[in-house]
DNA sequence: ATTAAGCATTGACTTAAGTCAATAGAGTCA
DNA sequence: TGACTCTATTGACTTAAGTCAATGCTTAAT
């Protein structure tokens, strides 16, 4: 895929149209690093910082006896070593690819005068992190309901509210929602068969369609079925 | 508390210094909205967007036939009506105060002003909203472990890495800490006393400490107990 | 020193949800 | 059309983890 392509479906750059995009992909250097590379060491100058485009680094320091603590996973999409541009000059840890990964870097003086030059670039990326950071809180309360029900009534009442209607398309396999919610694909069939049988939801293959949203909003509150 | 005070625990503030914190707040206006008050409804002129500083406000979207849909509930600490300003010039949705609350609300000109003489502070801002990110999503795994020795290995592990010291000290009570994890006190206890009765962990009061580190590592990734 | 309050632990019991294994549909390709 | 693959469903069984209730342990206050 293209480096403009990835860098696209970031956190950095979701929200920026054709145009920012390109201003930000400008100022960017694309490298990539074979697994067990080393890409920066403790101490180490720090210029900018980088976007994790494919693959895995590991974020780890190492104590004077030798021991390596792991302070981070980066996975695809996520911003790492950003701290070094607003805490000091030099990284604060060791970073190596965990796998054979690829990154964009951004110096910090053009990442600088790219966001004084264009405010809105700002404002997008922190307006689209935020948004971001909100679907997660709701994944996270979500997650620690107990029980499978109420986590499945939880998700279809938002997913509908979302968009607004009653119907429910799900985009990818049943599998992966179960997966989403916290269970298996076994435990989701039998959960989704009930809220049918009781006439509470309409299941078509990938299209749920919401019949009785007050009894569902019952069960998301933890009403037992 | 200080609104100055509330606003340096957001995600938008956290990461900014005193000057810079006096910066954003001269540019806020400090508003108190009464449970049950609208704040804005879908389609008002949208001059900017808010922080929430205490309560919750509820953000939804009204149908035709006069229902409604909640798209968020905000909790402290969030931005919300953030999509305002990136999307367009008018509010896409509803939004009341669920409880009494308080927020500070930023004028788009006097925010972009802002970043456009110091772009630092859009970068300490998203740079923090990236670490919270980062934390977020491995929360999001560790809930989404099956079982909980799994969990509490791969927080005790993550604890350790983070301070660089084998020994954790809990801030909270084990209750929230079982909380935090999924699950609840007793079953915490009864893998906690676990892992101790196997020397993997000692326990002391609120002070845990690692003893086999490379144990805890198999147990996170799933071997039983 | 004694009581009270809050947090933590333990036991007995119940239940939700996971595992394993078989079967059924749906979609695709030759 | 039939064979193959991938996804979904269902049943029988097992187990992890939750509930309820009792008890223990600290800390702080009178």
């Amino acid at each position: 895929m293209k480096n403009i392509e990835l860098l696209s479906r970031t956190n950095l750059c979701s929200g920026l149209d054709k145009n920012e995009l390109q201003a930000v992909a400008s100022i960017a250097r694309f490298i990539d690093i074979p697994s067990g590379k080393t890409l920066f060491f403790e101490g180490d100058p720090a210029g900018g910082f980088f976007v994790l485009l494919s693959g895995r680094v590991r974020i780890y320091k190492a104590s004077p006896d030798g021991k390596e603590y792991t302070i981070h996973i980066i996975k695809p999409g996520q911003l790492f070593a950003e701290a070094a541009i607003f805490k000091g000059d030099k990284y604060p840890a060791n970073c190596v690819a965990a796998d054979d990964s690829s990154a964009a870097f951004f110096p910090k003086e053009g990442f600088l005068n790219l966001l004084k030059k264009y405010p809105e670039i700002s404002v997008k990326i922190i307006g689209s992190m935020a948004a971001f950071v909100r679907d997660f809180t709701r994944q996270v309360e979500e997650l620690s309901l107990k029980e499978v029900p109420a986590r499945l009534a939880s998700y279809l009442l938002y997913r509908a509210e979302k968009t607004g209607s009653n119907s429910i398309h799900l985009d990818s396999t049943k599998a992966e929602l179960a997966n989403r919610l916290g269970t298996i694909s076994e435990t989701l069939s039998r959960n989704l068969k009930k809220l049918s049988d009781l006439n509470i939801v309409v299941v078509n293959g990938r299209e749920i369609t919401i019949k009785d949203g007050a009894r569902l909003n019952q069960i998301a509150d933890g009403e037992k079925i």
